[in-house]
RNA sequence: GCGCCCGUAGCUCAGCUGGAUAGAGCGUCUGGCUACGAACCAGAAGGUCGGGUGUUCGAAUCACCCCGGGCGCACCA
């Protein structure tokens, strides 16, 4: 609704403006400083100041008079030195809340890929991880409430160096042969991807103080490219099992995915192949003959000397791959994955998994318009050789469109480490922030970090409602818990380092996911308190006219309120556009505190006045309403009680 | 050396793409549970927006230069 005026306006002055002045000028609508000041404001005065060389106030005025009745506006005054505010009328508005007027969001036909997550299956996830998947998650929840059709995929390197690296340990420093390993995966009392976290930090250290080791990774790397031996079949084990552990980890999060794509079958359909002859033929890349990459297959462009693509010996580099990969994200590659059913999510959502066999179903995934992949900011050079690489084949409108979602690094703080009991290095402890690493197996575990919460939002639980059942508490932690992890991870915007606290991370007060849980469920208890005093819920449309709500809106406090509830669309629009979950987050925060403070000051219930209390109730369930809903785009829940 | 990000209240962060008197949470202090359960609400104190120069009607926001912190810049991923 709010949303929905703000176009109509800007649509309104942008046409005025054109056919007055002959200007054409994109209008942005802003929000006054004050509220007393009105609902929205336009500074277009401002801008055509300069080209037509005069005040902006006297033209503000021209504007105000000049370009007639806008439906759902009561007014417009000039302001300051050439502002002019614009006043709703605010039963109009209300009633059109009332009606449900909010228009359907426009359904597009072109699709949205967002890739996120991308964990390397060889290790535990660990809070970094979860701000990947959580900034990934809700950004996609946004697009689709927006109307767009997204496919979210989360790509698997199931043939890197960082599982080969385990599988040598497996072999090397365990001495377990793929039949070992897969009977520790069977073993329910071990927490294989925790398991893989210590091997891999044992591993890497290995290979630090004995770098002819090093040759095992090359081996292991070999063995698994080739597909062949038990070393590839361990390999594939861990890949798999820890692949597993992540999905089941995410999903505590509320974290779904479309497909998997897998390196293997981008390494065994050959995707590289048809993304080389590309890029020979459209002499995107060309073979360096001197210098220190000659013999290599080299990007120009990017730095002096250029980036490598293909080494000296033969072999291609991780961005060669990635290039051939978002190459088929957009549909440009030739090739296609073949793809099977892996699992059913509780909502009905089907996960496929890429594979090789011919059999299988071939092309339902790819072929984006646009392709958003969320990935840490430290990666950034490669995902501009990325870019690079479309636009050396041509593919200027598609590199337009390859978007690099970048945030930046969870880190920890000295002192949340000796919080933790995580041991630092002399070097680490004089440092500002140390940087979370699986190689050095420093960091917090995200189903550690979530259990925690878990248990003290149990606690908070079981000295509330101890007549609840044990199972049913437990659910509601859990949902708290969550909803105060998801919103610690999306309040920060992306390219702010998340310096972790764990004491800040535990808090459920103030800004926080149990606090907009909280209103919501205040909101619901109003609402089902009604009924259990044997009132029935009145028939809002049927007992509020426009007149009424008029009446009842002529309080600044309800109006103020209403108005905030009512912003959501506004709120997701501009998140979007900004590319901020972040945004999100803090509308929520917002339209909770709105919420607890006409909390406090209106009883609901107990108010006399019929159409005063038909008008509160009606207002409280929008507030639940917009809470709600507002809340899944963070994914959210909200609790039974609190 | 080159590139990117950050620097705003004691702490952690917003600041809607250049607009009106710079905001929030935490912490501190004061007050509020016989209302729909206080995971809440009200109030107070707290700022040279790292520093400087410029751009213009107007700068926390844009440009340039410093200072401080972080991250990149492989025939690793």
């Amino acid at each position: 609704m709010f949303h929905s005026i703000e176009k109509q306006l800007s649509h309104a002055f942008r046409a005025h403006i054109q056919a007055r002045y002959g200007i054409d000028l994109p209008i942005a609508v802003e929000q006054p400083r004050q509220s007393d000041f009105g609902e929205m404001a336009v500074a277009a005065a401002f801008q055509l100041a300069k080209q037509l060389r005069q005040a902006p106030r006297k033209i503000a005025a021209e504007l105000a008079a000049e370009i007639g009745p806008i439906e759902g506006v009561a007014g417009m005054e000039v302001a300051g030195n050439g502002y002019i505010n614009i006043r709703l009328d605010r039963g109009a508005y209300a009633f059109g809340l009332l009606r449900g007027d909010a228009q359907a969001p426009i359904a597009r036909d072109d699709k949205i890929i967002v890739e996120h997550t991308n964990i390397n299956p060889n290790k535990a996830a660990h809070i970094g991880h979860l701000r990947n998947a959580a900034l990934g998650d809700t950004f996609v929840r946004m697009l689709r409430a927006r109307g767009q059709r997204v496919e979210v995929q989360n790509y698997i390197d199931n043939t890197g160096v960082q599982v080969a690296d385990v599988a040598v340990g497996f072999h090397h420093l365990e001495n377990k042969n793929a039949a070992d390993v897969k009977a520790l995966i069977a073993d329910a009392s071990v927490r294989f991807d925790y398991y893989c976290w210590d091997l891999y930090a044992r591993i890497s250290g290995y290979y630090k103080d004995h770098p002819e080791s090093l040759r095992w990774r090359a081996a292991a790397l070999h063995a698994i490219e080739a597909g062949e031996g038990d070393l590839a079949e361990l390999a594939h084990a861990v890949a798999d099992a820890v692949v597993e552990a992540h999905l089941a980890t995410m999903l505590r999060l509320g974290v779904e995915y479309d497909v998997l794509p897998r390196e293997s079958e981008i390494l065994h359909l050959r995707f590289w192949a048809s993304a080389f002859e590309l890029l020979k033929e459209r002499k995107a890349i060309y073979l360096e003959s001197a210098g220190k990459n000659a013999g290599c297959w080299v990007m120009p462009g990017l730095s002096e000397e250029g980036k490598v693509i293909v080494r000296s010996d033969g072999t291609v580099t991780y961005v060669g791959k990635d290039i051939a990969y978002q190459l088929w994200k957009f549909g440009l590659l030739g090739k296609d994955f073949f793809y099977r059913p892996f699992k059913t999510y509780q909502d009905g959502r089907v996960l496929w998994i890429t594979t090789d066999d011919p059999a299988a179903e071939p092309g339902r995934f790819g072929h984006g318009s646009r392709v958003y992949n969320v990935i840490d900011a430290r990666q950034s050079y490669l995902q501009d050789v990325v870019v690079a690489g479309l636009r050396g084949l041509g593919y200027d409108e598609q590199a337009d469109q390859s978007i690099h979602f970048s945030y930046e690094m969870v880190a920890l703080t000295p002192r949340s480490c000796a919080d933790l009991g995580i041991p630092l290095s002399e070097e680490d402890k004089k440092r500002s922030i140390v940087e979370v690493s699986g190689r050095k197996g420093l960091g917090v575990k995200a189903d550690d970090l979530m259990d925690t919460l878990i248990a003290k939002a149990r606690e908070e639980v079981d000295s509330r409602h101890p007549e609840a059942s044990a199972g049913e508490r437990g659910r509601i932690a859990a949902q708290i818990a969550i909803g105060a992890l998801r919103y610690f991870l999306l309040k920060f915007t992306r390219n702010s380092v998340i310096a972790f606290d764990l004491q800040e991370a535990l808090s459920f007060e103030g800004e926080t996911g149990p606090y907009v849980q909280y209103a919501a469920v205040r909101a619901r208890n109003i609402l089902r308190k009604l009924e259990e005093r044997g009132e029935r819920s009145p028939d809002f449309a049927a007992e509020l006219g426009r007149e009424a709500l008029a009446r009842q809106l002529q309080a600044e406090d309800f109006w103020q309120v209403l108005l905030a509830a009512s912003k959501a669309d506004s709120a997701v629009d501009r998140a979007v556009t900004a590319g901020e979950p972040a945004h999100v987050a803090k509308y929520a925060f917002q339209v909770a505190q709105a919420f607890n403070n006409f909390y406090h000051q209106y009883p609901v219930i107990h108010e006399e006045n019929r159409e005063k209390k038909v008008f509160l109730l009606w207002m409280t369930d929008f507030f639940r309403a917009q809470l709600e809903r507002t809340a899944a785009i963070l994914g959210i829940e909200i609790p039974d009680y609190m």
